[in-house]
DNA sequence: AATAATTTTTAGACAAAACTAAAAATTTGT
DNA sequence: ACAAATTTTTAGTTTTGTCTAAAAATTATT
């Protein structure tokens, strides 16, 4: 499989929300910066070898085969992540790219190597899943903080956007994963919350509350 | 610059021995297992780049800029493979073709937090000298055991050929970097040898013992 | 030194992955 | 339901890196 292939299967597997149509071209070609056309050809390429099912008009639908190699990039991209942030002392804003690249590379042993060696960590440094070696995924229980109610408590397990901008913001307001939040109030009129982190309140706004995830019991 | 590109660098760079004369366009199609015409074609662009200097017909040199970017290609390779076989524990007759996919990730500030990481290392598992971040490589003195005399004594530093081939066959006589060898005889007829190898003797070829360098003193 | 052998370059094609422009199909709006 | 808008596909180019075949230059041989 080529890098360019792979990455329509990693963007194919991240639009793919409902399982039942398909992804469709200008989605793809949105996510990938290219144009439509190019998406076409590319998945009729992927068609070809069984990675996803492709009738004309109507999107691409990744096959089981398909899911299974995007889960093994995906896990490959989150092992890197997770040693550079835990062994390299990178950040967790910096990590991304670098993890793109990384998740290229071929050798099995390698990643089943390197997922030892990181101890077999369960999520990346983001608070996503790290699917298993088999391409299988558990996914965690989880709340957006923004559908969290007021007087409710929760521990930051993740985000939804981990764009470096965005992490970047959380940095300065000293929210990280395993952080302690409470909800305060709600201000209804632009859905903006102020919360308790540690000992210091602060507002957020709706945006950014619906990207960070909680874990609430 | 290409991952293509960046491949010839390197071919170039180590079929460089004598800085006089260029490297023959047949060579490096040798190097790089591809044809002549198509190495032309990229020595040509790599001059455009000043990769290289290029006369028709007169072989391929790099410039002082082809010879650093060259170098930091091998640091990166070289650190990764001291990385495979140090944290990840793959033997050292494994790493080489990994390596050679890790060495074309990108980023700086990766490299020199690995270089960090695995506390600054100077020669990989085979023994070959990792050049700094400027692209300056130290070497190191070193023989080969068939020109080492009878009787004397040295510690194995490196080997010439690191195919996984020689290397798994050294694996097999225990023959590691760090053992300590002292030539016991030389046949005339052959340029074999026996060795002493702690505590047992035996005999290598000379193409064995061509191939790897002691440091004696 | 002239011819033969070898090496290198040129010219023309091809495959992969992208593009533009235009045609075809689907979806939307009234 | 039918025209308008949008989406998707097709057709034809482009770029990168490769190839083959043939021409040109260099090196080796006698």
């Amino acid at each position: 499989m080529t890098l360019s292939e792979e990455d329509y299967i990693k963007a194919i597997y991240h639009l793919s929300k409902d399982d039942q149509k398909g992804v469709s071209t200008n989605a793809i070609a949105a996510q990938m910066e290219t144009k439509a056309s190019s998406v076409t050809d590319m998945i009729k390429k992927l068609a070809e070898k069984e990675i996803l099912h492709y009738k004309k008009y109507q999107g691409a639908r990744l096959t089981d085969k398909g899911k299974v190699y995007a889960a093994k990039i995906i896990r490959k991209h989150r092992l890197w992540e997770f040693f550079l942030v835990e062994k390299l002392n990178f950040s967790w804003d910096e990590v991304h790219d670098i993890a793109e690249e990384l998740e290229h590379i071929k050798s099995e042993k390698l990643i089943e190597k390197l997922d030892a060696f990181l101890d077999f960590p369960r999520v990346d440094p983001h608070g996503d899943p790290i699917p298993d070696k088999n391409g299988h995924i558990k996914k965690l229980e989880k709340s957006l903080l923004s559908s969290v109610k007021k007087g409710e408590t929760g521990i930051v397990v993740g985000v939804k956007d981990s764009s470096s901008e965005f992490l970047k913001y959380l940095n300065k307001l000293n929210i990280s994963l395993g952080e302690q939040i409470t909800v305060v109030s709600k201000e209804p009129f632009d859905n903006s919350m102020t919360i308790l982190l540690n000992t210091t309140e602060l507002n957020i706004s709706a945006l950014t509350a619906n990207n960070i995830y909680l874990k609430t019991k």
